[in-house]
DNA sequence: CGAATTTGACCGGCGC
DNA sequence: GCGCCGGTCAAATTCG
């Protein structure tokens, strides 16, 4: 978690960039706390006045974060006041508590001076005890920033849920229709993308288990997970992607669905384990749900589509390629790589070129790593694992009758605009399309297909691999503060992307999409939703992660022979 | 010479 | 049961 939060908002906290504040002083307490948790922290305080904040002292004010505080003043005004104390404690905390001790501290033993020969020892002593006090206080704050992630984290749910309503009644006649393809369902391809089951995956750790009642609606039509990319069947395979309910730990999961002994053969290999216990979980349908959500989680893919005349997508990864095939139906080979960072890292991906059209190359990711991540790499896996928590999150509701399965895509992804579900591999699979133009936009119904682009993307460019997450990046956050009912201006992801040189390494382009973002007053809105998806163990480097190393390693080591 | 890639073979799942 | 297919292994080859 640690690490995850350590990622994510350096990154956040990176973007708020000194030109945004009117004065110096704000910058320089940013610049004193470039990693600190700032976001959440300084939302009822922030802002213009620090004399309101009572903290009276001139360090305060030096410390005052202006501009970034100004994101959230127009709607933590009231919180401010009812939360003076707190708001105060936050200040210390996230402006260097140390320093203002240290000054209060050298202040009381001041006073001493005249009093005792000791005075350095009374000062360090008061120092101490005062740091003491603030690290109860700091640990007070922690807890409250944790209630204040919850409340985001419901508040996100509820929106979530409202939006789908709202949106099923807009759309209810085509329900119908939807329903009606579901019913008639045929071999028609494009009439099975059109059936979409709801998404089994919950990422969610607070997730409840969605219990899966509904018959399966589909059948994986191609095996291949990104053979045919371009259509994106939005379909899944309920059966076999059984139920899962916490997301904590898709990495525990992972390593510890090596402690059954099913696995036969190839004991390596984590796709072989999870279908095989996926279907043994169809067969046994009182199976511990755990198995099921493991091989789930296990099997949880995120497709990258993106232009590029680059082989492989740098995603900050070191990967190893151990195979290389032919896949049915696309004259381009399909490149399997493994993720070298690590011994026994479970992380793999296919590279593949769409078929229709070659200049797409289509990345598939699947597992998580079990070590630690470049920034540029934590960036581009924090956004795929966002992409697909904001979409298979959404299937959380599905199962309190809030939302009729078969609307998902047409509810959900519209609002998700970067991400698909398909179905046209046997895992979940979340597509993150990066190839259509800014203007598809999101609430355009997007077909049979249900491929949304990014809204920022530029059509039919052609960009170098490098370019590309960037857009994922920010469309990610975006994404983030859409999902979680509160809107991120288009223009930060945008914006974002102008900064991108086209050359930019991974890091560069993550920074300028944060900078672009903390621009924008919504941004909070996408930093509140990112940390709620981090919090719920959407990240994929989360220390949960690291606890399944062992156990990960062990399965990779496993090999034949 | 070590590391990375290539490539044919192998294995398991799945459909017929 | 057989064949197809996706995925993986590992020996052979290439590269730096």
């Amino acid at each position: 978690m640690g690490k995850r939060c350590g990622l994510a908002l350096h990154s956040l906290s990176n973007l708020f960039p000194d030109n945004t504040s009117s004065s110096s002083s704000s910058s320089t307490r940013l610049n004193q706390n470039p990693n600190m948790f700032h976001f959440p922290v300084s939302l009822p305080c922030s802002r213009d006045d620090p004399h309101d904040s009572g903290i009276g002292t001139s360090s305060d004010e030096n410390r005052l974060p202006v501009d970034e505080l100004d994101f959230f003043s127009a709607a933590t005004v009231n919180v401010k006041k009812e939360n003076f104390h707190a708001d105060c404690a936050r200040l210390d905390v996230n402006t260097g508590l140390n320093l203002l001790t240290a000054n209060a501290g050298s202040d009381q033993s001041t006073v001493d001076d005249g009093v005792s020969s000791d005075v350095d020892d009374k000062r360090v002593k008061n120092e101490v005890a005062q740091l003491q006090v603030e690290l109860k206080r700091m640990n007070a704050e922690n807890q409250k920033l944790k209630d204040m992630v919850n409340d985001v984290s419901n508040n996100y749910s509820a929106l979530q849920m409202h939006l789908v309503n709202l949106m099923q009644q807009h759309q209810r006649h085509e329900v119908n229709n939807l329903n009606t393809s579901v019913s008639s369902r045929s071999d028609d391809v494009s009439k099975a993308s059109l059936i979409v089951p709801r998404q089994f995956m919950d990422l969610r750790p607070s997730g409840i288990a969605e219990t899966d009642h509904e018959p399966s609606h589909s059948s994986s039509e191609e095996r291949t997970p990104s053979g045919s990319p371009p259509n994106n069947v939005q379909v899944t395979s309920p059966k076999d992607y059984l139920k899962t309910k916490n997301p904590v730990s898709q990495l525990d999961q992972e390593s510890s669905s090596f402690r059954d002994g099913k696995r036969i053969g190839r004991e390596e290999s984590p796709e072989s384990e999870n279908l095989g216990r996926n279907k043994l979980q169809k067969m046994n349908p009182s199976k511990p749900i755990d198995q099921a959500t493991e091989a789930t989680m296990r099997k949880a893919r995120v497709s990258v589509r993106a232009r590029s005349e680059a082989p492989m997508i740098s995603d900050g990864c070191q990967w190893r390629k151990y195979g290389q095939k032919m896949a049915k139906g696309n004259p381009c080979p399909r490149a399997y790589y493994r993720c070298t960072m690590a011994v026994g890292c479970p992380v793999r991906k296919q590279v593949q070129r769409c078929a229709e059209d070659r200049t797409i190359l289509i990345t598939t990711y699947e597992g998580n790593h079990n070590h630690p991540l470049p920034p540029a790499a934590m960036a581009m896996a924090s956004t795929t694992a966002s992409a697909a928590t904001m979409l298979l999150s959404g299937s959380m509701h599905s199962g309190d009758g809030m939302m009729n399965p078969n609307l998902f895509p047409r509810t959900m992804l519209p609002c998700s605009s970067m991400a698909t579900i398909s179905a046209s591999a046997p895992f979940p699979t979340v597509t993150l399309d990066l190839t259509h133009s800014p203007n598809a936009l999101q609430f355009q119904r997007p077909n049979t297909q249900f491929h949304v682009p990014f809204p920022g993307q530029p059509q039919n460019s052609t960009s170098t691999s490098a370019t590309q997450f960037p857009q994922v990046f920010g469309q990610a956050l975006y994404n983030q503060s859409k999902f979680s009912g509160l809107q991120l201006s288009q223009d930060i992801v945008s914006s974002s992307q102008l900064q991108q040189p086209q050359q930019s390494t991974l890091a560069d382009t993550v920074s300028a999409a944060t900078a672009a973002i903390a621009n924008d007053p919504s941004f909070t809105a996408a930093l509140a939703a990112a940390i709620t998806s981090i919090i719920r163990g959407a990240h994929p480097n989360s220390s949960s992660n690291t606890s399944n190393n062992n156990n990960n390693n062990g399965n990779t080591t496993n090999s034949r022979q």
